[in-house]
RNA sequence: GGAGAGAUGGCUGAGCGGUUGAAAGCACCGGUCUUGAAAACCGGCAAAGGGGCAACUCUUUCCUGGGUUCGAAUCCCAGUCUCUCCGCCA
């Protein structure tokens, strides 16, 4: 959410901003409404003083002009509260604007690599992919999650699945010990409160599961990221400087609709409507966001240095950007089967953009207040590292070396091949 | 699922129709004292929004939404959330 008074004083330069984001928002009505609105609310409040100063005389002959003045603000109020809703509605719609230092471009073409690391395999055979590979071990089942399930599921069997749970561990592990982040084991539900605050809602209600817990209270969704409930730990509170930066990891199911995506990485599981991610989050005095994008970018890229994993980082660009992100780096790894490197860690700065939307402050040495910085991401995509460690690590009789690191997480086991 | 209790400023906690935006304590900030710190003492300290270059000023807010009243933190209704007890339960 950005600040009216900053959009007001700033309305060329920010229009010009919002519309590097890809997006058709109607900018010129939010100056229309806010006038509006303003001008109604010192209507509203003029009135309420002259009201205010009737009823401290506690005098009998005043009541009705009183009572008379109540109506006229109970209208006034009404129009006032009427601008402001559809001010707020717009507002809410609008994405994060960007640094200064992120390309402007309309889509993933105008993206920048920023670094390379790893070597790509040279493989003697032509590589399989990962659900030939864990399909032939009999530990990726696609078929029988689409039996119990339905399509973009997948059962991990065996081997495979003890492999899923080493990467969570040794990922969560490399976090805490080395990079100084605390973990969390959170709710997988959130509230609608909470995912307005990260910015999942309103605007993408449609790639979220909304959870039916019972009539009376209000409305849940499983969580697409554990970013939303991280994040939103610090909702409606007011931090001192002194507790500056939280770090918090969590390893969770992350639940998404995958709505627009029909027929877009159909085999595998690449996407899918439930996988485990370990997700990084930081909370920390806006000044800092900056620093500490490059900090979490670089815990991420650790993970895959220790992995022996080949990945590039790419810089994205205004218009590839998520919604609440000021800047953010994808990292993206090596899949030898497609030949390509695919997504699998983005870390974003959000700047103060949702900390204004949970009201999340800090408070200054000078007792002022202040809205905090946020961040997230992904350290990394579980799901995906499996991939990625099927591919890179396979041999041709179509087994898969475990790396190293791994090995202690795996009871020592070295390679997983068929029985 | 049944029965109660509660929701007040960063926190704890008074107030229960009319200078109450709200006592008190803690925390925090400034000062005195001290070689420095602590303690003690003095002073300051809610938020959001509007107007003004500014000093400043106005409005709203005591969970949320309605209602009663000239006037509500205080009374009434509805809702949400929290806690306790009973039942059920991984």
């Amino acid at each position: 959410m950005h600040d009216i008074k900053y959009i007001r004083n700033n309305f060329s330069e920010f229009k010009k901003q919002v519309n590097n984001r890809n997006t058709e928002v109607n900018l010129d009505k939010i100056l229309e409404l806010d006038t509006k609105n303003r001008s109604l609310i010192q209507e509203k409040e003029k009135l309420e003083s002259e009201k205010k100063t009737l009823s401290k005389q506690n005098d009998k002959s005043l009541f009705a002009k009183s009572k008379d003045l109540s109506k006229k603000i109970d209208k006034i109020s009404e129009d006032q509260l009427n601008e402001r809703k559809k001010l707020n509605q717009i507002l809410s719609q609008i994405p994060n604007i960007a640094l200064e230092d992120v390309p402007v471009g309309k889509d993933e073409k105008s993206n920048k690599e920023i670094k390379k690391s790893g070597n790509i395999p040279n493989f003697k055979f032509k590589p399989k992919s990962h659900y030939e590979l864990g399909e032939n071990l009999n530990m990726l089942d696609f078929e029988l999650a689409t039996k119990t399930t339905g399509s973009r599921f997948v059962f991990v069997k065996d081997k495979l699945a003890q492999l899923e749970r080493a990467i969570s561990n040794f990922m969560i592990d490399t976090h805490i010990n080395e990079n100084g982040y605390k973990e969390i084991s959170p709710p997988l539900f959130a509230s609608e409160n909470s995912m307005f605050g990260t910015g999942q809602m309103p605007k993408f209600e449609d790639d979220q599961f909304e959870i039916k817990l019972d009539n009376k209270s209000g409305r849940k969704f499983l969580i697409p990221t554990a970013e939303v409930i991280l994040t939103n730990m610090v909702n409606d509170t007011i931090l001192n400087h002194s507790d500056l930066p939280l770090r918090f990891v969590a390893s969770t199911p992350c639940f998404r609709k995958e709505a627009g995506s029909y027929g877009k990485d159909t085999k595998g599981m690449i996407r899918q409507h439930q996988f485990y991610k370990v997700e990084l989050v930081s909370i920390v005095d806006p000044v800092n966001c900056k620093d500490e994008l490059e900090r979490m970018t670089s815990s991420a890229c650790k993970i895959l240095d220790k992995l022996k994993l080949p990945y590039r980082v790419i810089k994205l660009c205004t218009g590839d950007m998520g919604f609440s992100a000021q800047k953010t780096y994808d990292i993206e790894v090596w899949l030898p089967s497609e030949n390509i490197y695919r997504e699998i860690s983005s870390c974003s700065t959000c700047g103060t953009f949702q900390a204004r939307r949970m009201k999340a402050r800090f408070k200054k040495s000078n007792n002022e207040k202040e809205f905090l910085g946020t961040l997230n991401g992904s350290g990394l995509a579980v799901g995906r590292t499996l991939i990625a460690i099927l591919e890179n690590y396979q041999q041709e009789d179509g087994s898969i070396l475990i790396p190293d690191i791994l090995r202690p997480y795996m009871n020592n086991l070295e390679v997983i091949s068929k029985i």
